[in-house]
DNA sequence: CTCTCAATTTAGAATAGGTCTAAACTGATC
DNA sequence: GATCAGTTTAGACCTATTCTAAATTGAGAG
């Protein structure tokens, strides 16, 4: 639609390919909603509105399996900070992040400005599959 | 009703009235559940199964209530792990959690074996409330 | 191009955890 | 022992999410 970004469709498209999910129309419109304005932190109902405005006709129900599915494809990542609701984020790489109680979103800490001094041992029989740390903040 | 224990019926009641809360029945019964056996992770559904059972006859509202209560009070933290449901820990002091993602239990990292390297500026016009760290296990 | 079929999408029902409400109850005070 | 604010309760309600069964569609075969 446009020859401002770097053929962004044909990369999307590949993404999804590789991915092993069928780029359908849905899936490659809400690929473009998440991935070309950078890092991002949303939830279903957020993406839904997005998707509406933009004249992608999706579902809701097709909005939790495509963030689930990219998620487990990994795309996205799922970071959980509030009870019942669930934020899905663009940026896959190691990272964490503030949360903003009382604004009710989530902003990446940049770079590695968190280390862990130490990682516990994990408890025997089980192997650490991922840290998150979430610093909580609010308006001061 | 027994001799058993070093009066601890009366240990929690003077924890209920120093927190500001009528000691009632359900308090009581429930803040027994929770305080007398070490630290313990339990979500509103748990401890209404261990109140029914040890014939504390409370309703799951009031579970609900006495949890957000007893949180806001400072004799429970809330640590938020997975979508969609809440658990309450009895340790208060400092410290993080192991989350067994496939048993869907938490449990605490012993003493200070997690150490953030630094603390990240908060944004501006905000203040850190509270650092989360949830290490996520698997069996192996 | 058209056919075919498994993969995908969908509307709407269903579920789960949690909150709200208004009425009944109860603990502390007089 | 009466009073009444604080507490509890059943049950309706709500919100985020998942499920289901039917309709649609993308991609390969012909």
């Amino acid at each position: 639609m446009s020859d401002m970004h770097p053929r962004p469709y044909a990369t999307l498209l590949e993404r999804l390919k590789t991915a092993g999910l069928r780029p359908t129309r849905q899936r490659l419109g809400l690929a473009r909603l998440l991935f070309s304005t950078g890092d991002r932190h949303v939830t279903a109902e957020q993406l839904h509105g997005e998707a509406l405005e933009a004249q992608i006709r999706v579902s809701l129900a097709t909005i939790y399996n495509t963030l689930h599915q990219f998620t487990n494809a990994g795309l996205l990542r799922e970071v959980v900070v509030e009870p019942g609701r669930s934020y899905f984020d663009t940026n896959t790489t190691d990272h964490h992040h503030f949360f903003h109680e009382a604004a009710g979103h989530l902003e990446d800490i940049p770079g590695e400005q968190v280390r862990l001094a130490e990682l516990p041992a994990p408890p025997s029989g089980t192997a650490i599959r991922r840290v998150d740390v979430i610093v909580r903040v609010r308006p001061s």
